[in-house]
DNA sequence: GTTGGTAGTCATGTTTTTTTGACTAATTGA
DNA sequence: TCAATTAGTCAAAAAAACATGACTACCAAC
């Protein structure tokens, strides 16, 4: 056992912790677009150029797993499934918009 | 020429652009510090701990880059350099609260 | 003139992140 | 039954980020 393995959590910045969970090539992408509405595994694919199943999933469940992103499964015509905004999701609009709102 | 290769601004995501200026692993813990004044090479090795010269020299240099840090020689007794929040760094400061706000 | 503090650079190696391409599996429509 | 759309997984490779250790250079004190 080391003197210290944290399970990495902020020691001391406090906004380190949401930093790393918007942080990535394509998660703030994703996070924009959720802001319109709910998103989709392939709409996503379809909307980011230069992305890939890999990326899009993983950047998808790491923000499920974040709790930013909300799974459904969707029982319609088609049935599919949706990434919604969760709760917490919607609290860092705010967040999310203090950084839009500040263009270099 | 590619039908789009762009600077890599944010293309379409305007908080891109300040998430990765502000992503890393060392990044907003020097950004932290700053806010409580100058900051200084070995003093910061000295205040983070596990980093090293290498990370810590190129997160002072990107963020001096990314004008969020303005790189002084303080012509005094020791004769030392110092970084200071930039104007830029000053703006960032409500975006960078608005983070710490937010807990999980 | 040697030690110690300032602030780094450089080459290399390791670790993490991202990409690529093949493959899976369920559902729908023709 | 065949093809397309849905939403992925997996192994491997490539790229980016981060760490290590040696080295540089200036200045001041002893």
């Amino acid at each position: 056992m080391t003197t210290n393995n944290l399970p990495q959590e902020e020691a001391s910045c406090p906004a380190e912790g949401i930093l790393k969970q918007l942080s990535g090539k394509w998660k703030p992408q994703i996070f924009r677009l959720a802001l319109d509405g709910p998103v989709r595994f392939n709409s996503l694919l379809r909307q980011l150029p230069g992305s890939n199943k890999q990326s899009v999933a993983t950047a998808l469940k790491e923000m499920e797993e974040a709790d930013i992103l909300v799974k459904t499964v969707v029982q319609e015509k088609p049935l599919h499934i949706e990434y919604t905004l969760s709760e917490k999701g919607q609290a860092m609009v705010s967040v999310f918009r203090s950084m839009e709102g500040f263009l270099n």
